[in-house]
DNA sequence: ATATGTATGTAATACTATAACAGGTCAAGA
DNA sequence: TCTTGACCTGTTATAGTATTACATACATAT
């Protein structure tokens, strides 16, 4: 349950690269490159509209709500009732593809699939950028926090909402 | 924003008390009278939807959802569309008499109002009991992650979905 | 070829939340 | 006293989010 680094996976390696200026054509092939490989090393398919629903997740690093990509899909020719979305939305989460913001109603493509990672999720209220930042020891806190009472966490979401770096400086 | 702990506050006192076999009927009555205090202190109005709807939170260790609260006002003869029940819980949740759960769609009553405090909430799965547990280190650690990416937290939500301790025997 | 599990598409519905406007109350302040 | 203005409640209507149920198509393996 602990995270790992890997210097191998660009998420890790540079956790701040949502906010950054970065060659993100380079940072979202990998991305999808990853889920290709991990979908496929599990006997899974990534098929037409989930292939398609990563790839616009990951255009930007951003959240996109549910029907907003419905209305991306169907515009591609797949189906346009709700349960297109949900359904792929909710097989690249279960996969470690996606993760879902709650405070946003959105989902937003996963910056390191493959590692085992507790996510915390940097919203900029300004540029709807969000981050996934290194969360281990929010996590460990966590835990303690919730051993105290005895209590077992089995998921956890941990969001925050604010400025990003840029973002401050453009309000000053 | 740190979290100070204070003996006359029992949700201070006892972090882990809606976990635990308690006098529930002490402790809602307190939380209430904690609220009316603040609310007079403030120069508001603790009119009688914004009370009653305090006291429906306040009934137990759980997180209702607007429309279930809508449901109970109506009840009793206040109005019955959703404004009713979003106003009211709002204006608590402003107020920090009431906190929103996001996983869940649904309010829960501050176990520790007028203290300024990082909530964090455990939510057991099984038996819906929603704790709030100290997190001033994991809003500490938070922060500090944030910082490394020159990010500024305005609000966070700290969630966490698991089995509380009686829960887990239970099971066993 | 047939059976099985999985994936997609659609219709219908449920659940959550907000916008916009009307009327009521109450306490300054003219 | 009368008026003004702030605030609270209520209603209608609508917007936004998510799931259930069912039918069809497709892949893979006997
Ligand atoms: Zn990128
Ligand atoms: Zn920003
Ligand atoms: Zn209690
Ligand atoms: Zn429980």
């Amino acid at each position: 349950m602990a995270q790992m680094l890997h210097d191998d996976c660009p998420g890790c390696a540079a956790p701040d690269l949502a906010f950054a200026q970065h060659d993100h054509a380079h940072c979202a092939h990998d991305a999808l490159a990853r889920a290709e490989a991990l979908i496929a090393a599990r006997g899974l398919r990534l098929t037409p509209v989930r292939r398609r629903t990563l790839e616009i997740l990951l255009e930007a690093h951003r959240a996109m709500g549910a029907y907003d990509m419905l209305t991306r899909l169907a515009a591609e020719g797949f189906g346009n009732q709700p349960p297109v979305a949900y359904r792929a939305l909710d097989f690249l989460e279960e996969q470690g593809l996606a993760h879902r913001i709650r405070r946003l109603n959105a989902f937003t493509a996963c910056m390191h699939p493959g590692e085992a990672h507790a996510p915390a999720f940097l919203i900029c209220r300004a540029c709807d950028t969000v981050a996934e930042a290194p969360a281990t020891p929010v996590l460990a806190a966590l835990t303690k926090a919730a051993r105290h009472s005895g209590f077992v966490i089995e998921r956890s979401n941990i969001e925050a909402l604010g400025l990003c770096h840029t973002c401050q400086e453009a309000a000053a």
